[in-house]
DNA sequence: CTGTTAGCGCCTTCAG
DNA sequence: CTGAAGGCGCTAACAG
C-alpha cells in the first residue's frame, strides 16, 4: 500500500480511502490510484490486516467434535450446516469448518482455541468436556447446539481481571470489547420425540425393543451398551434421546424391555451391523428404535437381509425424518432441521449485535408411516431368524 | 500480553515464549506465566495477531459459485469435501466455505477478495469468470477443481512491479513472499463418462434420448436447451458432460436424436420436473441421460409417476456413482469423488510447500446395473404416457 | 479533499 | 535464559 501511495506521491491514507470510502477522495484520485494499484501488482487491502485492525473477521467458526468427513457424510449434519450457512450467509459471514485433527498426536483444542473468529457455533461436543470449556474460554459470541442449557453449564470464571488500566482506554475508536461470553442455545425436544416413538411401540404392543444408538461419546467404538455406559453418556442427544425411551417404558406396562447397543457411526452399514448382531442375539426383539433416520435405514437392509418382513415382523422407528425417509415408508420422529440451522443463525448474528437471545427449544413429532405395526402374533414370533448365510 | 508481563514483571517476550517456544524458558517461570495469564484472563495469543505476524493463518477457503446450502444437499459435493477435509485436517489446515452471497446487492467476488486464507480451493465457478479472476488475482496457492486446464485460462499479469526495493527486504525472518500465482488443477475425464453413457444407450438401440443437464451456469433458470444456450454453457463439467454425449452420437449411426433440458438445480425433484416434461412433450424418448445420480433419482421417480417402467420402457443412465445408487440399480457413470478431494488437497499441501505439483485428470468408468435395457419394441413404445392425474 | 499519527497484538532477531 | 526494538499491513481520528 505504502508503494502505490509512494508512486502516486500521496499518503496511504488516501489510497486506503481509495478502496473502503470512496466519499472521502475525488474520483479521479480515487480511479489513478485503482489504476497504479493494478499496475504495481497490489490486489488491495490484505484481509488480515484489516481484520486485526477492525477487529472483526466476517468467519464464524463451526465446532464439530469428530473427523470432519463425518459432518458431510451425514444428511441430518450437511442439512443443519446449509440452513445456518445460509442464515450467516445474509449477513456476508463466512462458515470455518473446525474439527478436531485427525492425528491423534496433535491438540485437539488447536482449531478452537487458534481460529480467526468473531463467533463460534458447537455443533457437536460432549457435554462438560474440554473442548465445549476451550469453546467458552474464547469468551467469544458463542452458540451452543443440541447441548444442555446453559444454566446447566459449568460457570467460567472468564471476567478479565483488569490490573490497572482497562486496556483501550486510549483507543476510542475501536468498538470497546465486550469481555463476557455471550453464549445462546438452541436445542429440540430431544426426550420427548424419544418418548413418542417407544410410546408408539408399546401401544403397538411390542415387549421386546431394540435400541440402536447414535455415539455415546467421542471414539467409544460402538458395541452392546452396558447400563455403566448407559450413565456415563456423553453427547448430550444420545442422553436425551435414551431418556426419552426410558420414560416412555417406566409409564407403560412393566415387563417391556429394552435391548441397547450402540453404533460406531453413524451410517447405514453401521446401522445394519448392530441391527444384525443385535436380532440375532435377541430373537425375541420385534421393534428397533433407531436414534437416527441414517441408522434405521440400514436396520431396513438388515431385516431384508434376514428375510425379516417389516413392519409384520419387525418395526423399526428412526429419529430426524430425512427427506429421503418418506420414501423408505419410515416411521420416525421429526425434528426440525433446517429451521434449527436458522436460528442458531439468527442467535448468533443476534449475539453479535450485542444481544442476549433467549435460549430456544424446538418441538419434535412422531410421523407414522409404513415401518411400524402391531407385534406379530406368537406364532409368527416364535420363527427364529434364519441365521446368516 | 503485556499485561501478563507487567503483572509478573517480566517482558512479553518472555510471554510469549511460554506459548510458543517453551524451550525458551524456566519450565517453573513457564508455569508462573501461564498461571497469571489464566488468572487475568488472558486465553492466549491472538490468532489474528498471530497470523498477521507469522504470514500464515492455517486456513484453506473453498470457493463455491452457489448457495452454500447446495453445497451440502449435493451428495457428491458432501463427499468431496469430506474427503478434501479429510487431507488438509492431516496438516492441521480448516476449510472455509466462501460462497456467493445470497443477496444479489452484495458483492459476490467480496469472500473470495476478502477471505484470510492460505490458499483457495475453486470447487464450483463458471469458466473464464469474474469470479475466477478475482482467485487468480490473489495470487495464492491454488487448485482448480473440474476447471478447464490451466494453460487454456486466460493468462494473468500478477506479478508485482517493485517500485525501488523489495518490500520484505529488511524482514529475513519471515519467508520471502512468493508473488507468482501458483495453481494446479484436478479434474475427472467428465467428456469420456459422457461418452460411454451416451455410447451404451445407442449401443441398446435407442434413438431418441433425453438429456438432463447440470446448471449450465450461474442462476439460469432451467428449461429447455437451445443450441443457442448450449454454446454458451458456463460451467465446464456440464458442458464436458455435453460434449461427450455429442462425441459418442457424431461417431454412431445419424438419425439418433437428443433432447436436452436444464434442471434448475441439481436436486431429485429438479429432476423429476425435468423428466416430466421432457417425457410429455417428446414421447417418443426411451432413454434418458442425466447428469448427476441425484437427477437421475428424480428421473426414476417421474418414470413411476407416469407409470413407464424401468428399464423396460424407459432406459435411465445417471453420473456420479453416489452410495445410495447401487440400491437403486442404477446404470451411471463412476468417478472417483472422493480420490478427487484427496488429490485436491494433496495437490494444496505441495501448493503450500512450495513445489508445483502437475495437473491431474482422473479416469471416469461406466457402471452398468439395471436401469438400462434395449429399446422397447415400437408396439411398447406406442403406448403414449398417460397424462399427469 | 488529503496527510499525519498512533496503534491493533504479536513474534523474532539480537544483544545482554 | 531474558529484554528491547521493530514492524507485519492496515485504518480511524484528527488536523490541515
Amino acid at each position: 500500500m505504502r508503494e502505490v501511495a509512494r508512486a502516486l506521491g500521496v499518503s496511504v491514507a488516501t489510497v486506503s480511502n481509495a478502496y473502503n470510502r470512496p466519499d472521502q477522495l475525488s474520483a479521479g484520485l480515487r480511479e489513478r490510484v485503482l489504476d497504479t494499484a493494478r499496475t504495481l501488482g497490489y490486489g488491495g487491502p490484505d484481509p488480515l490486516a484489516r481484520s486485526l485492525r477492525r477487529g472483526r473477521t466476517g468467519v464464524i467458526g463451526v465446532v464439530y467434535d469428530a473427523p470432519l468427513e463425518y459432518a458431510f457424510a451425514d444428511p441430518a449434519a450437511a442439512l443443519f450446516l446449509g440452513s445456518l450457512a445460509q442464515a450467516l450467509q445474509a449477513a456476508s459471514l463466512n462458515l470455518l469448518l473446525l474439527a478436531s485433527p485427525g492425528d491423534p498426536q496433535a491438540d485437539p483444542l488447536a482449531p478452537v482455541q487458534g481460529a480467526s473468529v468473531d463467533g463460534l457455533i458447537v455443533y457437536s461436543a460432549a457435554q462438560d468436556s474440554e473442548l465445549l470449556r476451550a469453546v467458552l474460554a474464547r469468551s467469544l459470541p458463542t452458540v451452543l447446539v443440541d447441548q444442555p442449557m446453559l444454566a446447566d453449564q459449568p460457570v467460567l470464571i472468564n471476567q478479565p481481571i483488569l490490573v490497572d488500566q482497562p486496556v483501550q482506554a486510549d483507543h476510542p475508536d475501536l468498538p470497546a470489547q465486550d469481555h463476557r461470553a455471550q453464549a445462546s442455545g438452541v436445542q429440540i425436544d430431544d426426550a420427548g420425540g424419544a418418548r413418542l416413538a417407544a410410546q408408539h411401540l408399546m401401544d403397538l404392543g411390542h415387549t421386546h425393543i431394540g435400541v440402536l444408538c447414535l455415539e455415546l461419546g467421542p471414539r467409544q467404538g460402538g458395541g452392546p451398551v452396558t447400563p455403566e455406559r448407559e450413565r456415563r453418556v456423553a453427547y448430550h442427544p444420545t442422553a436425551e434421546r435414551l431418556r426419552g425411551y426410558r420414560e416412555a417404558l417406566d409409564a407403560g406396562p412393566s415387563g417391556t424391555r429394552l435391548f441397547l447397543t450402540e453404533a460406531e457411526r453413524n451410517t447405514p452399514s453401521d446401522g445394519a451391523t448392530c441391527a444384525l448382531n443385535l436380532l440375532q442375539s435377541e430373537p425375541e426383539i420385534t421393534a428397533l428404535l433407531c436414534m437416527s433416520d441414517v441408522l434405521a435405514q440400514g436396520a431396513l437392509r438388515a431385516a431384508q437381509t434376514l428375510g425379516l418382513s417389516v413392519p409384520h415382523r419387525l418395526s423399526v422407528i428412526g429419529y430426524d425424518d430425512l427427506p429421503g425417509s418418506a420414501d423408505l415408508k419410515l416411521t420416525t420422529v421429526w425434528q426440525p432441521t433446517s429451521e434449527k440451522g436458522q436460528r442458531v443463525g439468527e442467535a448468533m448474528l443476534a449475539l453479535l449485535g450485542g444481544q442476549t437471545p433467549p435460549d430456544v427449544r424446538l418441538p419434535t413429532r412422531l410421523v407414522v408411516r409404513g415401518s411400524t405395526a402391531a407385534r406379530p402374533t406368537t406364532s409368527a414370533q416364535a420363527t427364529r431368524p434364519s441365521p446368516l448365510p
